[in-house]
DNA sequence: GCCCCAAGTTGTACTATGCAACCAGGGGAG
DNA sequence: CTCCCCTGGTTGCATAGTACAACTTGGGGC
């Protein structure tokens, strides 16, 4: 058997991510969440066939800011407006999502969620939740707020360079 | 019960993590975590266009174990083993890997990681690296260990909830 | 009124993926 | 030794998600 296991896997069980420097810190940080992003896409499609993760963020967002365009879904998370087209089409299709033509721009679609998209979008959540919650069990209330705030943290930072990026100018003027 | 809606985008932006509870902590917690698969893909694809995020897996599990079957890596990744086998391909022909076959099975593919394979995946963790630790500057050092412990935490969770849901009947007979 | 811009849709192409069918080699039962 | 079945791997097919480009429709300035 080739069972060359002399690799020092830092990473798996149970790392003493104790006494580890800032380096090894970033290190291994790098590694988990590339391990999660990984994973993330197929284990939410297994979860709900339904509603693959992009469908499940739009919903939620249409949720969280009551209704919007097209147009603001694409900017907001960095997808084509095609793709989000696509989306919104299946998500009406599946009456989901309704779309209502804007009276005072005919051009506009503004989008909201439909008394089932809003059941099926808490449905997802909760399963999520349920999910999370069994992962998260056992863990201390501190270490949960830590690993929150720090998470909320992390995707600023990364949110913030991702938009600093493009080419495109912000429309600060 | 059918509110839990209790919990409102306590998660934006500048949230306070801070006093909130268990609960909201581990909504918090799945809504980043949402946030950030969701993103990881596209952003890892923007960065190295010659190396997606499973492609650069892979590579790294070769270089970790030395050198495997394609079989252990789609056991390893959930992926099915056509996946793989497409991925290797394309691995190869890129002559980032190599194929062995072993000569004691000659069923059996061992892959193992060319020079070029090897360089590339140092360049690609590098730039990886610089950019969580920029996206990690100025953490104090005991946040980013205690990130790295939660990570570590959180995927050895999900990585035991995982293997232990499948149908298939482990092999321990 | 004409032109350009903005919102969305559609055509096309490409990647990643899974399932199923298949091929090839290995190993045990007869 | 031959046959069968299992395992490792490849290939055919289908699907989802995505981007880019071309197009359609509507709005607004000149």
């Amino acid at each position: 058997m080739a069972s060359e296991e002399s690799v020092r896997r830092v990473d798996d069980a149970g790392a003493p991510a104790d006494g580890v420097t800032a380096d090894a810190a970033v290190e291994i940080i790098q590694r988990e969440m590339t391990a999660f992003a990984r994973r993330a896409r197929a284990s939410a499609e297994r979860m709900h066939p339904q509603l693959s993760l992009v469908s499940y963020t739009l919903l939620g967002h249409l949720q969280e800011v009551g209704g919007c365009r097209a147009t603001d879904l694409a900017a907001h998370y960095s997808l084509d407006k095609s793709t989000v087209s696509r989306q919104v089409t299946a998500l009406d299709r599946a009456g989901l999502i309704e779309r209502r033509l804007d009276p005072e721009d005919h051009r506009v679609h503004v989008l909201h969620l439909t008394p089932v998209g809003t059941a099926v979008l808490a449905l997802v959540t909760r399963s999520r939740r349920a999910l999370f919650r069994e992962r998260l069990s056992g863990w201390p209330e501190e270490d949960l707020t830590r690993f929150a705030s720090y998470m909320v943290r992390y995707n600023a930072a990364a949110t913030a360079y991702e938009t600093e990026q493009p080419e495109a100018g912000p429309p600060v003027g």
